[in-house]
DNA sequence: CCGGTTCCTGTCCGAACGGTCAGCTTGCAC
DNA sequence: GTGCAAGCTGACCGTTCGGACAGGAACCGG
């Protein structure tokens, strides 16, 4: 079960993102993440302040990509913005497929995780940002809809265990699906 | 915040529904859903054997429909099976927006649950008969990550707070979204 | 050989949890 | 009035959780 080899601290990251995502990160426990990774429970709060921590550090990567493709769709407008959250959103399902369901699964718990609220102060408004994007600035149900179910695609899909398919066939999947549910065919 | 006129047990279960759906099975606590019903921890328990019947009670119907829903699809093929799976799910979604949400955030939980056993035995694989019909029993990718897509997109969608149209326009704007992703115009 | 730092652990603790139980109140049949 | 069942509760219990802490082992510069 344990790899002395490797770094423990990564194997504790490693360990807390498998848990977290199949458990929630209420649902996982200290102990369980810590004898996933074959140290004492003890051992986990001497690399990382506490719980938290954690999470905040298997968060930190992703935050930095959402919040710079929040703001890299700021400026766009209609079919532009459509198209760039989709292919932005795609790609972070495809490099960060756990962490995002992890992101997302957890909303409710984040804003009392203090830890996290310098990287992004509020995430309900940053995927509302999202999806409007998505939407291409439509107020219309039908684009609100579609845009809301992409997104829930794709966090579902970045997770789904029935999806073995290889990254560039799944991007090529995502964008086409994404397009087609936001009536935007390609071209 | 109480309303002692209606009946407590019905309360408890709007009370339970609602910290269910925002903090999860395991985040949320009797003491919450007590406070939040106007009545004590052990009334609860009074009413319910135990916070898993809560659960189970909550889960009872859309069990039942998702398991129809199920069945029905077995004998469909091609577009027949995408089509009424699509009409079926968007039907279950706006029926039991939240108990939906409820089902399958909460799957890693369920299988702990042994009053829910009886009902449907192994809801991962019920999950993925639903996608395979959804994809019209197509093996292609891009028809399996539509058909992800659109459940995930109904999941979210059930309980997206932004989205605040009515049921019909709800209904249309799911069916026609669903179909495009799927590939499958409407005629 | 020695003092210090780094890494790691066993053990303990308070808080919060789900659940139990004796007992209180109310209402109703007789 | 009396007995009894239903509805409800405060107080309590065992377990599990996140976290604190003192100390051991290993390494290293002097």
């Amino acid at each position: 079960m344990a790899r002395p080899s490797t770094g423990l601290r990564e194997r504790i990251l490693d360990s807390a993102l498998r848990r977290f995502v199949r458990h929630g990160f209420r649902g996982a426990s200290l102990a369980d993440i810590a004898s996933d990774t074959g140290c004492s429970k003890a051992s986990l709060l001497y690399h990382f302040s506490n719980k938290e921590a954690i999470l905040a550090e298997l968060l930190l990567p992703i935050s930095r990509e959402v919040t710079a493709l929040d703001a890299r769709l700021g400026g766009l407008e209609g079919r532009e913005a459509a198209e760039a959250a989709v292919a932005g959103f795609v790609d972070l399902t495809l490099r960060f497929r756990r962490e995002l369901k992890l992101l997302f699964d957890n909303l409710g718990d984040l804003d009392s995780i203090s830890e996290l609220h310098d990287e992004f102060e509020d995430v309900d408004a940053l995927k509302r940002r999202l999806v409007d994007a998505m939407a291409g600035r439509s107020e219309e149900p039908l684009d609100r809809v579609a845009a809301t179910m992409t997104l829930g695609g794709m966090l579902l899909t970045g997770t789904a265990d029935h999806l073995s398919f290889d990254d560039e066939t799944l991007r090529e999947a995502l964008t086409t699906g994404a397009l087609r549910a936001l009536g935007r065919t390609r071209g």
